[in-house]
RNA sequence: AGAGAGUUGGCGGAGUGGUCGAACGCGGCGGUCUUGAAAACCGUUGACUGUAACAGGUCCGGGGGUUCGAAUCCCUCACUCUCUGCCA
């Protein structure tokens, strides 16, 4: 959520971000906004002006009735139904106007930041740099809808006899590279530093609206309404909540988080033709990193995550690209997005398999995550995340990309990980 | 799931209708003392909103009510703990 006060201070870089994101009437809303502000901070000031003298009475009454002066108490008693009277006109339309404030605040997205190309879809998305040769095939080569049949893996009709399309079953070898992958990915992350959680995957409403995945994706998310909790569609959401509320002191700054945690996604309208097998599904694994730092290292972090991302692929001899996702593909809460794909060689096309992002104070804010500066005072940190990785797309493309007639050769730093070398 | 108890500031914990944003203790910060540190002593120490700055307003789990006035009384919801039941 926007600060309001960045609104009304940077009226004109707010509306050329959402415009950047090609945000209708970017211009028109934010006036709206910021009338609607200033008719809340002048309903605001009568109210308190009207509660300051009714409180200023009760004030007196309390201390003519401790003398004893019966008669003059109940004099301004009388005085005060008036302003009552007033005082709840006031309030209640302070809490009408308030409620419309913050509605539309939800609505907005975050300002991109500078280096955010323009553009309306992922064809305007930046190529930052590409890694790796990209493998040919031998000839019969499959893609792994076809291979994980054939070696008898992962299993949709398992999946879907049990819960629904979208849910496979990882078997055997199968089975064991996820559990390699989860563990490989947890050690790097604790090798670059960063502390493993293992949050719950329900989560309450007031998560869901801290990260920013509510009110805008509400139907996205699984939805557990007999107690009104959310099933996660990434660690981000747990992780980044665990400090909703929070005054850091700014010497355990950095935070750095990572957590393996199932994602479940709706997916709800999204179904086409590049949907097969791996490539879209309701339930998957990922490996999150989240860190919260101050406003200023923000940036640099980011960095720090996508090359500390970048070099998983790398073990992993994975060929992959980087994107620096424009205005028009860029998630809601984002500031600035890397994208990682790799390359799928029997698909021929790149899988999106990581998205670092940094949010800047979009999420602090809603969160009141924040620390003390040098002079005291209490200011909004940045937070950011990334996957490293989401496991589906990556299996994907180690299936694909590594298929022999003899079977399919394994990453060498996944072999301490498996127990074996080859599928097949 | 049933019965009971509870939810107060960074933590512990008072406070049952009036000057309470809240005693006291711990912790934190500043100082005195000390070669330095500890101890001791003195002072200070919540958040949000608002203002040019003051002032003012809001917050004692959430919401609603009673009252001139609510941390305190009433209703309601959520959560926590204890016991019973069930159970990986």
């Amino acid at each position: 959520m926007l600060q309001l006060s960045v609104l009304r201070e940077q009226t004109d870089l707010v509306v050329a971000g959402l415009t950047k994101r090609n945000y209708k009437n970017a211009a028109e809303e934010v006036a709206a906004l910021l009338d609607l502000d200033q008719r809340r901070r002048q309903v605001q000031s009568e109210h308190d002006e009207l509660q300051a003298r009714s409180n200023s009475i009760s004030k007196e009454i309390g201390i003519l009735m401790k003398n004893g002066e019966r008669e003059k108490a109940e004099s301004y008693k009388a005085q005060t139904s008036d302003l009552k009277q007033q005082a709840k006109t006031l309030s209640d339309q302070l809490g009408a106007l308030e409620e419309e404030l913050q509605q539309a605040l939800y609505k907005l997205p975050n300002i991109p930041h500078e280096s955010v190309p323009q553009g309306r879809s992922a064809e305007d998305n930046e190529v930052v740099l590409q890694h790796g040769d990209i493998p040919t095939l031998h000839d019969g080569a499959q893609p792994h809808w076809e291979l994980i049949q054939k070696y008898d893996i992962i299993d949709f009709d398992l999946g879907n006899k049990i819960t629904g399309a979208g849910f496979p079953v990882y078997k055997k070898q199968g089975a064991r590279l996820q559990r390699a992958l989860i563990n490989f990915f947890l050690d790097e992350a604790m090798k670059a530093g960063y502390t493993e959680i293992q949050p719950p995957i329900l989560v309450n409403e007031v998560s869901g609206y801290g990260t920013g995945q509510l009110p805008d994706k509400d139907g996205q998310m699984y939805h557990a309404t007999a107690d009104n909790y959310y099933l996660i569609p990434t660690a981000e959401v747990p992780i980044t909540n665990l400090y909703r509320d929070e005054i850091i002191p700014a010497e355990q700054l950095p935070i750095k988080n990572t957590g393996h945690t199932p994602c479940f996604r709706r997916e709800a309208g999204s179904w086409g033709a590049d949907v097969r097998g791996l490539n879209r599904l309701h339930q998957f694994d990922k490996v999150e990193v989240v860190q919260i730092t101050l406003p200023e290292k923000s940036y640099e972090t980011l960095e720090e995550m996508s090359s500390y991302i970048q070099g998983l692929l790398q073990k992993l001899e994975l060929p992959y690209r980087v994107l620096r996702l424009c205005g028009g593909d860029m998630g809601f809460t984002s500031a600035l997005t890397y994208d990682m794909e790799v390359y799928s060689a029997a698909q021929g096309r790149w899988l999106e398999v990581s998205s670092a992002s940094n949010f800047e104070t979009y999420q602090a804010n809603r969160l009141k995550l924040r620390y003390k500066n040098e002079n005291g005072k209490t200011q909004l940190l940045h937070t950011l995340n990334g996957s490293a990785l989401a496991l589906p797309r990556i299996v994907a493309a180690i299936l694909e990309n590594n298929q022999t007639p003899e079977g399919i050769n394994m990453p060498k730093v996944l072999h301490p990980y498996l127990g074996f070398e080859k599928i097949g």
